[in-house]
DNA sequence: TGCAAAATTAATGTCAGACAATTAAAGTTT
DNA sequence: AAACTTTAATTGTCTGACATTAATTTTGCA
């Protein structure tokens, strides 16, 4: 039933999941105040710079925010969609990083995700989203654009191609994967001619997208993944011939 | 380029973020020892106090962990999928609860998302991904169970059939969507006559990702989507009338 | 009276110094 | 050589103080 099996034996420790569970169970609501640190340091029966400790590492999820002054105090936190997203990347991101997970396996997780995506994207896609879209597509298509600025782009062309799913739940879900994956992206080099094969990628999936064909979008997708671990395959054998 | 974008004026959020960067940049690698809080509050130039604040804030995203005794002290933690997938199911929880998420869009993301990973799951499973989920078939079958048991196979189920896909990286980006639903889920509450539908509907799925067979497994989820999403309009539409 | 300035108050933020608890390593004894 | 003891380094906790912030109350003056 533990949101997280906190069985550290500090008090800190101790008194932050005390009170992250009241907030998940509802004894604590959104924009609740909590009692003082001093009120709590009674409660607890522990000083006032343990309760301090607890409180940050509540803060530190977003669980909470402290206001200063006089009618100040904790409270707690309605966390934002956003909010939540950039704790995610935060996460995804070392993850992929400290677990030496393979390019292959993520861009396989990341383009699964996104083909579910696409008929819910093809259905309800408004303007604004293939005008991001289209804006995505102009920018990597400059000629004298560095890799890290084609990476940007390529995850706003996905972040728009997502959002047109209009279910901030799945956005919210797929930012994490999409943006974890770009230092992994960025790992790679694009050749001018790598860059026009996904870009001509991206015209078809825009295209499948603004014409709300489902199939040929999924397609797209496939399609553009595989030439994804293609390039990577070869920049990576390239590399490891290189260190011979 | 900021992780999260901590323009917070307290001393404890400035070094927490100044740590955090140095270890998303690798500057700090996997294991290796920060200074002492002694060491830190004289590089920083603040009380003790405030350091152990912003250590605090970073062991709560799993960041460091810290031991005691002579040759303790904080270390940069590796990020497991298990600890990461923790965080996750505890956040998105909160966001889908205090975010007025319907029940609808949820369980649209969840199935969406879910069968992104069918094809990799026909493909890949193991027997005892199998096993799995006939096991909780067979617990969700049992006659007296309660809701919440019921419930809890589910996620089993669901569960096994996404790791089928042997793809860390999406089990991890799952696991929160199909976790975070179960609160949601457990508003409904499921006749004899819904549960067999439900458990047919497993059946066929299971069969499906046993015989590799992807498009029966996708169209298994869509079924059990459909049939879900039904079965959460008749509930809610007679609570409703019920508080009339 | 009305309003602006000043004092009050309650809260978090920070500091300094102390002691407790823990743990590895060094030293000592048998 | 093995078992025990001491030592040292480090985190965990406590206490009490002061700084900072911001809402509220009081005061002073027009």
């Amino acid at each position: 039933m533990n949101s997280t099996p906190e069985t550290a034996s500090d008090l800190s420790s101790h008194i932050a999941a005390n009170i992250r569970d009241a907030i998940i169970k509802g004894v604590l609501i959104v924009d609740e105040r909590l009692p003082s640190e001093a009120e709590l340091s009674a409660q607890f029966n522990v000083s006032r710079a343990t309760v301090r400790e607890a409180l940050k590492r509540l803060a530190a999820q977003s669980l909470i925010r402290t206001q200063r002054g006089a009618t100040g105090g904790a409270f707690v936190n309605r966390i934002s969609f956003e909010a939540a997203q950039a704790q995610q990347i935060t996460t995804s991101t070392l993850l992929l990083s400290m677990n030496d997970v393979s390019f292959e396996t993520a861009c396989e997780a990341r383009f699964a995700l996104e083909r579910a995506c696409a008929p819910l994207s093809a259905a309800r896609r408004q303007d604004h989203h293939l005008d991001a879209m289209q804006n995505a597509l102009a920018a990597q298509s400059a000629p004298d654009l560095s890799d890290a600025g084609f990476c940007a782009a390529d995850v706003a062309f996905h972040r728009a191609l997502v959002d047109g799913a209009c279910n901030p739940v799945l956005s919210y879900q797929l930012a994490g994967a999409v943006e974890a994956m770009q230092p992994l992206m960025n790992m790679i080099t694009f050749t001018a001619w790598s860059r026009d094969a996904i870009v001509a990628r991206h015209r078809d999936i825009a295209a499948a997208i603004a014409a709300r064909d489902a199939g040929a979008a999924a397609q797209g997708l496939t399609l553009l993944e595989e030439e994804t671990q293609a390039l990577a395959r070869t920049v990576f054998a390239r590399r490891s011939k290189q260190s011979d």
